[in-house]
DNA sequence: AAGTGAGTCAACCGCACGAGA
DNA sequence: TTCTCGTGCGGTTGACTCACT
């Protein structure tokens, strides 16, 4: 990545983007190309910062940028990818052509985490021996306010969070460090600070909260059991809703991340 | 008609990460 | 190896709209 000893930092204009500013980025873009987002203002004409320039680009110039409602279909794959992926935007929003994370991400706060949440208490009403957090609580930041373990017993699931959290599947009877040694190696160089062992049929889920803070996502542990015999049961206890897994969803979520190494580059 | 509160969304802010110097 | 800076990301803000009183 170069670098530039130029600074274009005075009298910048903030706030909403005119027409005219607008087309002068297009225009710029349009010639030249994206990227040197720093310099783009100088050469564009524009007083606004680069990150103004990219921002606007990004998310509402771009000539494929989708613009208006979302889909039930989207709707219904951003919750399953929010549940799976917690508020990773960027990588919600590549999975979705056209939608930009901003988007999504606004999209969500207003209207899909009040959706999701009522999907949850309708479920919470039917006969059910699972017990699940809201996924609402993805934002709350410890998956320590859910059952402890101990209470857990073969009839009752109790769901990890699919955010802030890590889960390693493996088989009962064998040892946390058995467990430690098939996690990520970034996960490995945090203190666990919480640890739940949740029984799920013959395989065991654990839930680890590090207190470096740097702790891991699903999609993690998704890389880690994707292909693997135990990731069935990790989708137990994750996913869309569904208890059971099912053929439809390993193959939904195997599809998912099988991106040629594009998601496991990114962690 | 005016006031007000909730909802929406574009834009900003601060931070982390990675790569070049 | 360290420093600096560009880029990208998620959280937050604030302006605007609209429904309701």
């Amino acid at each position: 990545m170069g670098r530039s000893s130029y600074s274009f930092e005075e009298g910048l204009n903030k706030g909403a983007w005119t027409t005219s500013e607008d087309n002068l980025l297009i225009n710029y873009i349009n010639k030249h190309g994206e990227g040197k987002w720093t310099t783009i203002p100088y050469k564009a004409g524009l007083k606004r910062s680069g990150k103004s320039c990219r921002l606007r680009w990004l998310n509402y110039l771009r000539p494929n940028v989708k613009r208006g409602n979302f889909s039930e279909e989207e709707d219904d794959l951003i919750i399953r990818l929010h549940k799976l992926l917690g508020n990773r935007w960027s990588l919600i929003a590549g999975r979705l052509p056209g939608r930009t994370d901003n988007e999504i991400k606004n999209y969500w706060n207003t209207t899909l985490a009040k959706k999701s949440r009522f999907l949850h208490l309708s479920q919470m009403h039917q006969p059910s021996n699972i017990q699940r957090p809201p996924a609402s609580d993805h934002l709350l930041p410890s998956s320590s306010t859910y059952p402890s373990p101990q209470a857990t017993n073969n009839k009752t699931l109790n769901r990890p969070m699919a955010i802030r959290c890590d889960k390693v599947a493996f088989p009962v009877g064998e040892s946390s460090a058995v467990a430690a040694s098939v996690m990520p190696e970034t996960i490995k160089a945090g203190t666990i600070i919480e640890e739940e062992l949740v029984q799920v049929k013959e395989n065991m889920v654990m839930n680890c909260s590090f207190e470096d803070g740097n702790v891991a996502v699903s999609d993690q542990a998704v890389m880690e059991f994707n292909g693997l015999p135990d990731f069935e049961s990790w989708m137990l206890n994750d996913v869309d809703g569904d208890c059971l897994p099912d053929a439809e969803n390993v193959e939904w979520l195997t599809s998912l991340f099988d991106m040629e190494g594009e998601l496991q580059k990114q962690l």
